[in-house]
RNA sequence: GGGCCCGUGGCUCAGCAUGGAUAGAGCGACGGCCUUCUAAGCCGUAGGUCGCGGGUUCAAAUCCCGCCGGGUCCGCCA
């Protein structure tokens, strides 16, 4: 477990001994502190006095190199051999390198869309945003499940298997498309039939009751959803360890234990329906009629995720948080631990929002389907080997990236002509920062083998800032796991790709001969390797070649 | 009506956690760079009242209050 940025800035608190309020990352160093101006601010002193003053009689340990005052900032940087070790750590941890050693069970749920059609481009956020926590929080080194929860209760699959049973699935179509068919054209057939609304609900109660053809239709169509939206996911690299259907958890008595546990805590108010007294508005958990509803289930899937995990990450929309505000609160109240839930801000399209049920929406197989075709057409004209493959994975990337790099609490407007842009699209610039160093090391192998040797006083201000840089990736990941922003590892790659092509521009590495170029292959070896951790992190492939 | 979120160059966004030294990218515009390790790249130029107003502070895009604009929630729906 190695964490370099950090233990250089903890060498910095310890030196100046100041706590991390101080401490903060800076263009003008490698970590400033700002210590002086509240000690001045107190003391009724000038701040760069007062600066010097503590310099004076500090002692450098660690990883602290040069120290030097500004204008009242008492600005940091890192010793060479924190340089060398940041390199050597890298090259020798290689594919580990990014591990935190943290630990603990951790049950992350996403994408959970109603199994009644096809992945849109909104669930396709939540399920960027999901995997690519999975796949982080995995590397800090905690044992993560990923879950699909299945909505297979819910009013809108009564009505798809309504219209299965009316109209039949659609042999030719994916699957989740024929469902979505089938569950339009029942929704406009309700719409002029009211009587068909019974229908539903008799559905929705021999369902809860188990009735066996009834249980065979809600299986038959929610499989097949399913089996549609999981191609989709592998589509994108996203993968869930279990899919995970809420009439389970009313099969296998955990509904009935939390009503329970509720009911002893007098909690439940007993009228013609069940409900629970609350600030906002009062919770209902089960229906005059009987059957309960989305949250009862919900919260016995809370109650078994308790049993299991230590911490658990819910990705949901923000039209959820009242929702989610509200199951938190009754978990608290059973004294049970409550999710940490990240929200996520809606995709919409610039004629206004998505709706499944209008048939209204940007599916995501349409969208990887275009997006994919539009990289072909740039692979078309290159010289290279497994062009399908190349454009696959750029197409992939750029929509991967597009998603994740915003943060989750932002509005997303989709635009067609954007996504198609591939001019913009900035995982590929990403992929390609990768491909370079792939290049160099493989054509510095057929010169015959090369000895990778770091040397801290050879470094360049270039090579410097590139090789702090890969310093804060285990930080980025940190970073992430206690914020829950995916977006924040898109930025630091964006980044590194960034300086690396200043250093490429810069320094030439084939060319030079002796230590330099040991030195230089030593850099380029560990972007590859933080681009290639970092990427794989996002779910990007890192193409050696493109 | 009340709650929550968003508002940063023409466009899309980062930065807000922990206030700090010239507010960063990409696209678009304009000009330049392939006889040198991949031009899916690089360099340069133009372009910003950080929604508006007040407050706290030595210091505010960042914290607090009010307002405006957009989104969303307020079901015996999920």
């Amino acid at each position: 477990m190695v964490v370099m940025f950090q233990l250089f800035k903890r060498d910095v608190m310890r030196c100046l001994n100041v706590d991390e309020r101080f401490v903060k990352e800076s263009d003008h160093a490698d970590l400033a502190c700002t210590i002086a101006f509240k000690i001045a601010k107190e003391e009724g002193k000038n701040p760069i006095d007062v600066a010097n003053e503590l310099v004076e009689r500090l002692e450098p340990m660690g990883y602290v190199g040069k120290i030097e005052v500004v204008n009242g900032y008492i600005n940091f940087f890192a010793s060479e051999e924190f340089l060398e070790d940041t390199i050597n750590t890298i090259i020798d941890t290689d594919e580990n390198y990014g591990y935190l050693g943290l630990r603990g069970e951790v049950l992350i749920e996403h994408t959970s869309a109603n199994p009644d059609g096809p992945l849109h481009v909104g669930h396709m956020r939540n399920a960027i945003i999901g995997d690519t926590l999975a796949r982080i929080f995995r590397k800090a080194g905690f044992n993560v499940k990923t879950h699909y929860y299945v909505n297979d209760m819910g009013r809108q699959i009564a009505i798809a298997v309504l219209g299965y049973r009316m109209f039949g699935l659609d042999e030719s179509k994916k699957p989740d498309h024929a469902v979505v068919e089938a569950y339009v054209r029942a929704n406009e057939e309700i719409e002029r039939n009211e009587e068909l609304e019974r229908e539903v609900e008799k559905l929705m109660i021999e369902y809860e009751n188990f009735k066996d053809e009834v249980v065979r239709d809600f299986r038959f169509v929610v499989e097949k959803a399913l089996e549609g939206i999981r191609r989709t996911l592998e589509e994108l690299n996203v993968r869930h360890d279990e899919y995970v259907w809420e009439s389970e958890f009313l099969r296998n008595g955990y509904v009935e234990r939390v009503l329970k546990m509720l009911e002893e805590r007098g909690l439940i108010k007993k009228e013609r329906a069940w409900f629970i007294e609350m600030d906002e508005k009062p919770v209902v958990l089960r229906r005059e009629n009987g059957t309960t509803l989305y949250v009862t289930r919900d919260l016995a899937y809370h109650l078994w995720k308790n049993e299991n995990f230590e911490r658990f990450v819910n990705v949901l929309g923000s039209d959820h948080k009242l929702y989610g505000r509200q199951l938190s609160k009754i978990l608290e109240m059973l004294n049970l631990k409550t999710p940490e839930i990240v929200f996520f801000e809606f995709v919409s399209l610039p004629e206004g929002s998505m709706s499944t049920r209008r048939g209204k929406f940007v599916s995501a197989d349409e969208l990887i389907e275009r997006v994919y075709e539009e990289a072909k057409k740039i692979v078309e004209g290159r010289e290279m080997e497994n062009k399908e493959e190349i454009a696959k994975a750029v197409a992939i990337g750029a929509i991967r990236f597009d998603f994740v790099k915003v943060a989750p609490e932002k509005p997303m407007v989709f635009d067609w002509t954007k996504a198609l842009d591939f001019e913009r699209q900035t995982a590929s610039y990403i992929q390609y920062a990768h491909a370079r160093c792939c290049s160099i090391l493989r054509k510095a192998v057929k010169m015959g083998m090369p000895d990778l040797d770091f040397k801290p006083e050879l470094c360049t201000k270039v090579e410097r800032d590139l090789v702090m840089h890969l310093s804060k990736f285990p930080y980025t990941i940190e970073r992430v796991v206690k914020d829950l922003k995916p977006n924040y590892m898109a930025e630091y790659l964006l980044n590194l790709a960034n300086r690396f092509n200043e250093f490429y521009r810069e320094h030439r590495v084939l060319d030079e001969s002796g230590e330099i170029r040991m030195h230089r292959l030593a850099i380029v070896d560990a972007v590859r390797i933080v681009l290639r951790n970092g990427l794989e992190l996002l779910g990007i492939e890192a193409l050696e070649k493109m």
